[in-house]
DNA sequence: AGCATTGTTTCACA
DNA sequence: TTGTGAAACAATGC
């Protein structure tokens, strides 16, 4: 599930806790820990309070009182977090701050492909794809001869674009996952950004990206909701892609 | 049984 | 340097 605008969400909920005094961490998975042992992100952590919340794309970050470090969290591809609910019942919860108190916060996780970590590094990580800037936008997708679709699910791009995403994006701005990034025109480029925002926005006040219009109807055998024309389909930027071929032609 | 899956990283290679 | 494709990661669901 996780995209930008369920990383959004989630940041929405470390914002509860920020103030609450950690008075226990669980680091214990290794994998969603790593590179950590157990027990390094508690000993940074532990008496700390977490006093902002922080997201660009779909890393999150939250830093801490008194100069301590920043903890790091990504979602994965099916993480959320959770605050002061009841512990999972099969050990889904792979990261787990509890504080004085009695509430907790949970990075739950199914599969284990989400990370927490301490001192995280965004170096590699383009401009937030919400609030990137019409030049910046310009320069960094209107280049190069990736396809489009490539482009925008390119974290070192802009950030946030997962696969659902950027299906429903190319699909409103009726533009085809196999242009060309760097032949598209300023007027081209513009118009995506503008369908690129309104999407993030919408998934973010509906509650996620599957509440988009054409993420609903993506699928085999799936038609487009705005002409019924049955979509197309093919692996493009090493994702499953679903485009209307009538509306978004080559 | 086999295949697919919303994410990221790494690697071999052109 | 830029780009491409595949594999790996882990686990679940159809």
């Amino acid at each position: 599930m996780p995209e930008l605008p369920e990383a959004e969400r989630a940041r929405q909920q470390i914002a509860r806790v920020v103030g609450r005094e950690i008075v226990a961490v669980d680091d214990s998975d290794t994998y969603v820990c790593r590179p950590h042992a157990p027990g390094e992100i508690a000993q940074a952590l532990l008496g700390r309070r977490l006093t902002a919340a922080h997201r660009r794309g779909k890393f999150l970050w939250a830093e801490t009182d008194d100069g301590g470090p920043d903890l790091g969290l990504h979602l994965g591809m099916a993480g959320r977090i959770a605050v002061d609910e009841d512990p999972a019942p099969n050990r889904w919860d792979r990261f787990v701050l509890e504080f004085a108190g009695g509430g907790r916060m949970a990075l739950r996780d199914k599969r284990r492909l989400g990370r927490a970590v301490i001192e995280p590094d965004f170096s590699h990580v383009g401009p937030d794809a919400a609030e990137v800037s019409r030049d910046m936008f310009r320069a960094r997708v209107g280049r190069g001869s990736l396809a489009l679709k490539a482009k925008l699910l390119d974290q070192g791009v802009i950030a946030g674009v997962g696969n659902l995403l950027a299906d429903e994006t190319l699909w409103r701005a009726r533009l085809s996952p196999r242009r060309i990034a760097g032949e598209l025109d300023q007027d081209e480029l513009d118009h995506l950004r503008r369908q690129l925002r309104a999407a993030t926005r919408d998934a973010i006040r509906e509650g996620g990206v599957h509440t988009g219009r054409f993420v609903q109807a993506r699928g085999r055998g799936g038609t487009c909701p705005r002409c019924g024309t049955g979509l197309d389909r093919a692996t493009i930027g090493g994702r499953t892609t679903y485009w209307c071929p009538r509306c978004q032609p080559s």
